[in-house]
DNA sequence: GCCAACGTTGGC
DNA sequence: GCCAACGTTGGC
């Protein structure tokens, strides 16, 4: 049995934020387009913890804490030929991309910006805050992990 | 809104 | 297979 492994999984709150997660319960982490990144879908399993980041927000930073409640499957966004997200390359037989389901943890009391992340000296190996990293979901160490938690005052005690 | 950085596309 | 052009991401 291994242990639990952190994420980090960005969203735009103008589109879904992490009181959009709270609201709905679970939700299909579609859309993911570069391979990388579904790569990284790819090696979550149920129980794994994200941390729930805003990018394009002011501030841009981490929101909440979210957890994989089902692993990777077809994204069901690539077989809609009305969605953005359609993949003419995809085929029932051969999806090319993932999507898991998470769920909402824990609220963050307020938002851990991205400069507050910087700050933090176990996040400085991170590509979250290395220049010109795009990635829209990225591991994240349980040092990092429990960083951002204390950075914020947020214990995983009921969790 | 700007623009740097980077991934993808497509001509050759 | 190279690489220029283009589109997107995402902080500021």
């Amino acid at each position: 049995m291994r242990g639990v492994q952190y994420w980090l999984l960005k969203s735009e709150p103008d589109v879904f934020g992490y009181a959009d997660l709270e609201r709905v319960g679970v939700e299909p982490w579609n859309g993911v387009r570069n391979y990388q990144a579904r790569n990284f879908l790819r090696a979550m399993e149920v129980g794994d913890l994200a941390l729930f980041y805003h990018s394009n927000a002011t501030p841009a930073g981490v929101a909440g804490v979210a957890r994989v409640v089902r692993a990777a499957y077809p994204d069901d966004l690539q077989f809609d030929s009305g969605s953005a997200y359609f993949d003419a390359r995809s085929s029932a037989l051969e999806p090319r991309w993932s999507m898991v389901d998470v769920a909402p943890v824990q609220a963050f009391p307020r938002v851990l910006s991205l400069a507050e992340v910087r700050a933090l000296p176990a996040w400085a190996e991170s590509p979250l805050v290395q220049r010109g990293t795009r990635l829209s979901v990225l591991p994240v160490t349980a040092l990092q992990f429990r960083a951002a938690l204390e950075a914020v005052g947020v214990s995983s005690g009921a969790w």
